[in-house]
DNA sequence: TTCGCCTGTGTAACCGGTTACGCTGTGAAC
DNA sequence: GTTCACAGCGTAACCGGTTACACAGGCGAA
């Protein structure tokens, strides 16, 4: 591979005048630049970005860091931040925690002197920790996690006034015993559902110690929630499952029991994957628009890198909206709004 | 940030010693080597891996260029890739041609440097152009495209035999008039697709010019082909579409026109997305582990970088299984085998 | 004519690591 | 007591770019 040396050489000219050259800087006479961008394409010459950071100190590069890359919910997340990066030339580069606390270090760690700034979401990470690992002289932005001590800005969902609204509205709809499927145990997203859940429970319903069923967001957890609600004998007309992969192992377990939904039992889930409004009975859930997630995160990590700086102050909370649809005696049919 | 500079100077000792007794290279006494990792403790020094590669000529990345992120069909790509490459202390940099041919060659100039390998998938690119934008002396893997003259190893399905079968089990379902939904016009796998549908049709049915409608993989053109089914009154008692999007678009818009499915109209799709198996009927396609098409491509590239030299010859193709579902006239439930 | 300035170009230092090579001091072999 | 091998460490070159600074030559002003 060229490198600029063979350019200059090639276009007898010194190394300096070549970068300037081809970077387009000013001072460069027309014929000079026109033997320098000939010799670029006689020795098929492409800049070595890698080097080129190294003194720019600019890598135009951002590091994600996802706990996870599994399903459509991180795909969305990724689809959003890219949108929003490639308008402003900004590559990605992908981190995988792959669930574990070391790898995250590792990870976080790997970044350094490969990207301009990081975008990352820890949801099951202490704020302590996580400090530990950050670079703080770093450009940082966190997804879907307030950090409250850290100072960092970050986007999060309203997990809280979600969870809220939905229980609201199951109750609205006749719902006596409402059951919730919680999302694991350190998770941040399925602790603030849990408690949307349990206060609008206590505060519209009055119900002091609702039915809690445990899960770890995944569509197997939902099937097994359906189960222990059968099996257990345990009373129940309506089922807030924490996300939609949950709700949607649930609604094929109680089809496997017997169970019909909605007449027999209504479900509501969470975040509003495609999926959702392909099943039928069309799933009722909360609409997280998550690639704004992604997008506006990245927004907020560009505005940094121009030069502003961001705290806590510029967090952005996204509030889902209830899409009410055929699992809660909605429309039944599928296809109702996008 | 610290450097390895300020280490070596903290530590007393030399860069050179500093780098390595971090890096684990024999030749250095244990004392030595615990004041160097003391004041890498005390500064919080993290190599800057940009500066790294630059010597090593290893950049532990691998690019990834994908025309698009949209859908499931790309994530499971990415989790594949990711999947194998963390195993080896890889990292993902993502690249997005963005549809655009002038965009492809940017991303790919925009790599040098900061990878030591390629993965690219360029559904709709002529062989010519491609190598025209490849490093020839960059380890490349091309992903679901059979670049023959190019030589460069790659790993595809086998939409051809897949679309062969499944019109053969349209037929043998009982249909007689078989819908073909196409996919875009210059994308290989819609081709090689509407290839094996039109053999089938003519070697299994007998048929001569099977209707074919136009379409672009999306949903909404799925739902489009619905409406000009149902209207333009074609006769049709089965129709096989492109790829699944298309097919959960389809009998959507069927639903709407009052059309059951399978009863007055055979469905099938192709890919099995996840989504496939949760539609009510569910749906008939043809299952493409999609996932593996990443972590295969991705093994092949890490090979090459172990030093084997691979070609064309090295390729792999998947070959798609047949899954039929309710769609079909098979299982009426949705989770049939996953 | 001389001075100064401005423009175009070259030299070399630098970014932050790695590593070839050279130097020193120790212990074993003679 | 030399000689020699070798282990441990330091110096400096290098990776491939960018850029501060120096410098040469052309021009207008005095």
């Amino acid at each position: 591979m060229a490198t600029l040396r063979d350019v200059a050489r090639e276009a007898g000219v010194s190394v300096a005048t070549a970068s300037r050259a081809i970077n387009g800087l000013g001072n460069v006479t027309a014929p000079t630049r026109a033997a320098v961008m000939a010799a670029v394409k006689k020795l098929n010459f492409v800049p070595h970005s890698g080097a080129r950071s190294l003194t720019r100190k600019k890598t135009d590069t951002v590091g994600v860091i996802l706990p996870d890359l599994f399903g459509e919910f991180f795909s969305e997340i990724i689809r959003g931040i890219d949108l929003v990066a490639h308008e402003s030339g900004m590559h990605l580069l992908l981190g995988n925690m792959h669930g574990s606390t070391h790898e995250t270090a590792a990870a976080i760690a790997a970044m350094r002197g490969r990207v301009d700034g990081l975008l990352v979401m820890p949801p099951d990470l202490k704020p302590e920790l996580l400090s530990d690992y950050l670079d703080p002289t770093l450009p940082t932005v966190l997804l879907n996690y307030d950090a409250g001590s850290l100072d960092l800005p970050f986007v999060a969902v309203d997990n809280y006034r979600g969870a809220y609204a939905m229980t609201e509205a199951l109750l609205a709809s006749g719902a006596r015993q409402v059951v919730h499927i919680a999302g694991p145990k350190h998770n941040r997203d399925a602790r603030d559902r849990q408690r949307g859940f349990v206060d609008a429970m206590a505060k519209v319903g009055g119900v002091r110690n609702p039915a809690i069923l445990p899960g770890d967001f995944s569509e197997e957890s939902g099937a097994k929630a359906a189960r222990l609600l059968v099996e257990g004998q345990l009373p129940a007309d309506a089922v807030f499952a924490a996300n939609d992969q949950m709700a949607v192992g649930l609604i094929a377990g109680l089809a496997e029991a017997g169970k019909s939904v909605p007449d027999d039992i209504m479900v509501a889930g969470f975040d509003d994957i495609p999926l959702a409004r392909h099943l039928n009975p069309s799933l009722s859930t909360m609409q997280v628009h998550i690639d704004r997630l992604g997008s506006t995160a990245m927004m907020l990590l560009l505005r940094i890198l121009r030069g502003e700086t961001l705290g806590a102050a510029s967090a952005t909370i996204l509030t889902p909206a209830l899409v009410a649809r055929g699992t809660t005696g909605g429309v039944a049919s599928a296809h109702t709004p996008a």
